[in-house]
RNA sequence: CGGGGUGUAGCUCAGCUUGGCAGAGCGCUUCGUUCGGGACGAAGAGGUCCGCGGUUCAAAUCCGCGCACCCCGACCA
């Protein structure tokens, strides 16, 4: 590609929109273009970024012995009735009518028609297993698109669906896709840590989140400093420090005006915010029925209610924060709430660190007063006991715990760049697919789903991959394997002449060239490849074709080294040998839990 | 959906308080001089001041109603 021809311009100053480092470049570099809130152009750069990405996704799903197909974005809505879907998705599926007002919907992800396709074609158990991937553009109508690349309304989407005869077989389906998930973000530079993760709307039982740990992510990510276990905060499983324990005391009122934290009722009292109780009152919606109650949630006062926790704890429903008027209605008093002698409508949660906690501060219900001693079964009852607190840096890791170590957990913040799930039958058999199985019978299938975010990896790898001058690609999803460099071309035919000939050689060689041949000055054009940040640069002068040479500069080197003219092929070979290497699965996955 | 912010040239922004010729830097075009880390000079092109309505002799500026985008939160497969 001859730079004088490429489409758009570099940028001096960066957009106002954009606000990392990484997103930054991507758009100075003019690699992408922003048409609404949510919605992307990835210009000739981005694109072929985008391209080269997809290229390690299907190599490796192809490896893995997934199947390639292309499924419509565009699908009748009472498929996603069937599943409970259209009402579960609520307003993030994009919905529309078609002229005879049929009701359509376009697909935010596919388990529904994978599955439909599946049970279309399949009929014996000698058709399992079988895994179905697509790379495909997705619609979500999010509530609030953000962070440029990295939750938006259209995007690209590998998605991948595994049907076996039982869980063994499961077992190596999702294994597979594990496995080809560590080799993709690996090629693509981005390090990634597996955590366990919520399942979500999408249900199923049990998954994996692939997270790039980064300041900017909009997760947080619970991680041990001794073992491996790492988990999404939605999901971490952790070890509450001990209550402070003694026997059961009578309950006792006591005022405590202007407490309506527990910060402020701890030190008003004198006692540790272990020593008290928290509550917490959500509107919840069933999911399964659409019925709508109130909860009050509890959870010891140094700990903090999780929404995703409790939802689960629940039996899969969605939450919201009471308004002041329904909490008003329910006879609850903010900042002073009580778990004793609560209204029997509210469903009453309990946090398991109330368990073994004797002898709590709660709220009196009543305002500028709170009781002491209140115990957990002796006071007031929990319609439901379970984990529904948030593990918090500093806590106790349970696995460790578990395994007689003394592990201890830290938080950081990261993006989920694919996710892993083991479906179960959940969609088998709730659109009722079933196969003829070897004994002349039926058995129904059993899934996985596993989907990669295309442009989330572009993003993260700009994100991972930048200094203060600009993009350092990886080698393999790089927009060009090597950017060359003529200066003063048009004053020395010998020069032009000879970047021809590289220019030529090269793409013979089969690498994909960027040749800067515009008329600009030097350090328009060494700015400009910074900017961009093609992995090798090489530069063709009159000084250097005099010298029967050319300078060669990894883009993450210091400094560049002049190479004989007749070596060149064979040492940008050399300098993309070592960018690969780079991304070998051990050298990123040392990377990934960094600190 | 709640809270906050912004909207003026391709980009970054000033001008708005106190109404009176539409501005700067960068980028772009042409010419000249320059030419190994974002050169210099000269001459140019480029505007729905987000939209609609109102006040006024006069609105980028004041008022009202919208819209869009960004950030925080809620939400999020």
């Amino acid at each position: 590609m001859r730079m004088s021809r490429m489409f758009g311009h570099t940028l001096r100053e960066a957009p106002s929109e954009a606000d990392t480092p990484g997103h930054a470049f991507l758009i100075r570099g003019g690699y992408i273009d922003q048409l609404m809130a949510g919605a992307y152009t990835f210009m000739p750069l981005g694109h072929r970024v985008k391209r080269r990405i997809e290229q390690v996704v299907r190599e490796e799903m192809d490896a893995a012995g997934a199947q390639e197909v292309t499924m419509p974005a565009i699908q009748p809505a009472e498929l996603w009735d069937q599943t409970g879907r259209r009402a579960g998705m609520g307003a993030t599926l994009f919905q529309l009518r078609d002229r005879r007002e049929r009701e359509l919907a376009l697909g935010p992800t596919h388990e529904e028609v994978v599955t439909r396709l599946f049970s279309d074609h399949a009929v014996s158990y000698r058709d399992l297993p079988v895994t179905l991937y697509q790379i495909q553009t997705k619609f979500r109508d999010e509530a609030r698109p953000r962070g440029g690349l990295i939750r938006v309304r259209e995007f690209t989407m590998k998605d991948a669906y595994s049907f076996d005869a039982d869980d063994a077989g499961l077992d190596v389906s999702y294994g597979a896709m594990f496995e080809a998930y560590r080799r993709i973000f690996a090629r693509c530079g981005v390090p990634t840590v597996p955590v366990q993760a919520d399942s979500g709307a999408i249900g199923g039982k049990g998954s994996q989140e692939f997270i790039f740990l980064t300041d900017i992510g909009e997760d947080t990510i619970i991680l041990c400093d001794t073992c491996t276990y790492a988990a999404n905060q939605e999901k971490a499983e952790f070890v509450r420090p001990a209550a402070i324990g003694s026997d059961a005391l009578p309950i006792e009122e006591v005022a405590t005006p202007g407490t309506t934290s527990i910060e402020a009722l701890a030190a008003f009292l004198g006692v540790e915010e272990r020593q008290t109780a928290k509550a917490v009152f959500f509107m919840a919606k069933q999911n399964a029925t659409g019925e709508t109650f109130p909860v009050f949630a509890v959870v010891r006062g140094d700990l903090d209610v999780n929404e995703v926790k409790l939802a689960n704890a629940l039996g899969g429903a969605e939450l919201r924060a009471m308004v002041d008027s329904e909490i008003a209605a329910y006879g609850i008093v903010a900042g002073y709430a009580s778990p004793v002698g609560l209204r029997d409508d509210l469903r009453v949660v309990a946090d398991l660190s109330l368990r073994d906690a004797p002898n709590l501060v709660a709220g009196a219900n009543k305002a500028g007063f709170h009781l002491r001693n209140v115990n957990l079964g002796r006071d007031w009852q929990a319609a439901v006991t379970g984990d529904i607190a948030s593990a918090q840096a500093g806590h106790g890791c349970a696995r460790c715990a578990a395994e007689g170590r003394d592990g201890h957990l830290r938080a950081e913040r990261g993006i989920e760049m694919g996710h892993v799930f083991r479906l179960d039958y959940t969609y088998t058999s709730k659109m009722n697919v079933t196969v003829q199985d070897a004994s002349g019978g039926q058995l129904t299938p059993t899934m996985g789903c596993y989907g990669i975010g295309v442009g989330r990896i572009l993003a993260a790898a700009a994100e991972a991959h930048c200094d203060e001058a600009g993009l350092a690609w990886p080698t393999e999803v790089a927009p060009y394997d090597v950017h060359l460099v003529g200066i003063g071309l048009d004053r020395d035919a010998e020069a032009a002449a000879d970047a021809d000939a590289l220019y030529a050689e090269l793409t013979a060689a089969g690498l994909d060239v960027l040749f800067d041949d515009r008329d600009e000055r030097p350090g328009v054009k060494f700015n400009d490849a910074d900017l961009l940040g093609v992995p090798v640069r090489l530069t063709v002068s009159s000084r250097n074709t005099k010298a029967g040479a050319v300078e060669a500069k990894a883009r993450t080197a210091a400094e560049a080294e002049s190479i004989a003219r007749a070596d060149v092929l064979a040492h940008v070979q050399s300098l993309r040998e070592a960018g690969l290497a780079a991304c070998s699965v051990e050298a990123i996955e040392r990377q990934a839990r960094g600190h």
